[in-house]
DNA sequence: TCCTAATTAGGAATAATTACTATTTAGTAA
DNA sequence: TTACTAAATAGTAATTATTCCTAATTAGGA
């Protein structure tokens, strides 16, 4: 589910999100909506450094940081050592892929009102819940086939 | 849910899984046990480390390992920049407190075996399901207070 | 008790991320 | 359009978490 949006797009929802639209953070996001295997700061770094020789990885990490900031992207756990982000910030399971290493989302609206509906009667004391998601993990099975919901 | 085990049992666990018993992986494994709030290795180390001022941190991280391997012990994602352990494996849910950074466990076997029924139907082309879990996000209302489950 | 492969201590090396500072830029106001 | 200023960036040093390396030690079996 690669969305097309355009520089402007991008800029605006920037700008919506209350931070100044710098070139950089322009590139940053708009290569990040076209990844969708919730790239490591590393692989956006390879991905915009050839037509943007000058960025740094200061900025870089800071942009994610500013951008996860104002919920336009997610920071996303992973087991390799390093984080992962991810331009999708609707509520959405993860799909853990042990044997690949990939991260697959999830989405499920019928499970998402199971979970709601749950969680509505069960209530944990003390704890103001933001958002409860599912991390489904497993291996591929078929390496030469990817994985499919349905 | 400190479980007070003895040495003896510690080791007997660690021999049952395949791994020679040396004295650090039973201070390791005992102390993760002792420590329910899923410590990350420094904590781990602070803990054990008066009594065992010659243990290195190589060690350490080398038995955490190997104690992940053999499914003794749980190598918990966070969102700070470190791993955290856990020494209850079996299957549950985190609750990940976003402003004090607690990782609480959320055992719910109702909730399982909604789960369970739901994803019995609910097939995901070429993907093993090993487990699914529940990652809860929230925030502690009152700090004063614990967050307690019911 | 001896033997040997596995394990450990101690510290160096690496990977990911953050911090620092002089320079540049976006957005505003004249 | 130009000038201004706070915010952002480039480039790089520093930090943090973790892994790697090697000589010395140890657990468990013969």
């Amino acid at each position: 589910m690669v969305i097309k949006i355009s520089h402007s797009e991008i800029k605006e929802k920037i700008i919506a999100a209350g931070l100044k639209a710098t070139h950089q953070r322009i590139v940053i996001y708009a290569a990040l909506m076209q990844m969708c295997d919730h790239p490591t700061a590393e692989k956006i770094f390879e991905t915009i450094a050839p037509a943007n020789p000058s960025i740094s990885t200061g900025t870089l990490y800071k942009t994610l940081d500013h951008l996860v900031a104002v919920n336009l992207i997610a920071k996303v756990k992973s087991d390799e050592g390093s984080y992962r982000y991810d331009a999708n910030v609707d509520n959405h399971n993860h799909i853990y892929c042990t044997n690949t290493n990939e991260i697959l989302d999830y989405e499920d609206h019928e499970l998402d009102q199971i979970l709601e509906a749950y969680f509505k009667n069960k209530k944990i004391k003390n704890l103001k819940i933001t958002d409860i998601r599912l991390q489904i993990n497993g291996e591929r099975l078929d390496l030469k086939k990817a994985i499919s919901i349905q």
